[in-house]
DNA sequence: ATATCTGCAAAGACTTTGCATGAGA
DNA sequence: TCTCATGCAAAGTCTTTGCAGATAT
């Protein structure tokens, strides 16, 4: 059983270290920050709730952190326009989990949809493996976003939706 | 024939006036630079070319203007990933030059494809309706994006692709 | 004539970098 | 022991804001 390691499911210490990479405190703490929540945190908000518990980690670190789990596509970067980048965990091994999302260009509310998923990446999965060829691209990953005005923006909305 | 009012084929200055905006040498100029570019322009780049003709117009008109014109629709505001925004004519009125982009996640060159496109605008729209449905939520537009590495990075890059 | 638009400069917000210290293997 | 990671502070980059003058209708 190749995990146990570090400390939780994944063996992501060994993910980190066939990357070359150290398993610290740091890094463990913004990973179980990212596992236990539901939504899209900012590299602010991840660096507040790890601060909580770990009150000498600092931002920067997130940031590097953030960036390193990137490269190890381990965490999915998002830009919902609002300025500050978001970020989600892959968990693109275990094909659930795997959504998109519904961004609302009024409030910037997020939703997160699993519904029509399936058909979604049936032709995805399709559509990539004949731009790989065609364009001689190694695909690794994609973004789906929906823009449009959530129940309580298109109430108050005019026609603009600003 | 409502159009031909400011300069160009469609009604620009009419669109404009419809949302309570003038239609200023700016703008236009701003506009004609993204109507004759088939690239991927940020801010900065519109500016410099606006700029060899009109010396006199500010990147902050730049900006200001293309708020203006992501709120009416006219143009799209994307993130590649590079930290700076781009911004590209809507065109969705015709629909041809509708296209989804690849990224590349090393060089950040970008590839416009339309093939395929029609596919995935079918389902797209089936799902927007679906969506637009379970959620409560009006849809105006949707992202695709593709990333991974181009045929020259995929030459030069390691396991990582950093 | 008046509300809108523009340009410059300054401010703001998020992210990255430099460097000495500290931790991991 | 030696390399990699961290934290603080400072710098960097893109973008937004304030305000007086110019412009469009």
């Amino acid at each position: 059983m190749p995990r146990g390691d570090g400390k939780g499911p994944p063996g992501w210490k060994g993910r980190f270290r066939g990357c070359g990479h150290r398993f610290t405190i740091p890094r463990q703490a913004i990973i179980e920050t990212l596992e236990k929540t539901s939504e899209h945190l900012s590299a602010e908000d991840i660096y507040l709730k790890v601060h909580k518990q770990y009150p000498n980690i600092g931002l920067t670190t997130v940031y590097r952190t953030l960036e390193v789990l990137a490269q190890m596509r381990l965490v999915f970067k998002f830009d919902f326009g609002d300025g500050r980048a978001r970020y989600e965990l892959s968990h693109s091994d275990s094909k659930k989990d795997h959504h998109h999302h519904l961004v609302c260009t009024s409030c910037n509310r997020i939703i997160d949809y699993t519904d029509f998923i399936d058909e979604e990446v049936e032709l995805l999965n399709k559509t990539e493996k004949a731009l790989s060829k065609k364009f001689n691209f190694k695909i690794s990953n994609h973004l789906i976003q929906f823009y449009g005005l959530c129940e309580k923006c298109k109430k108050t909305a005019g026609p603009l939706g600003g």
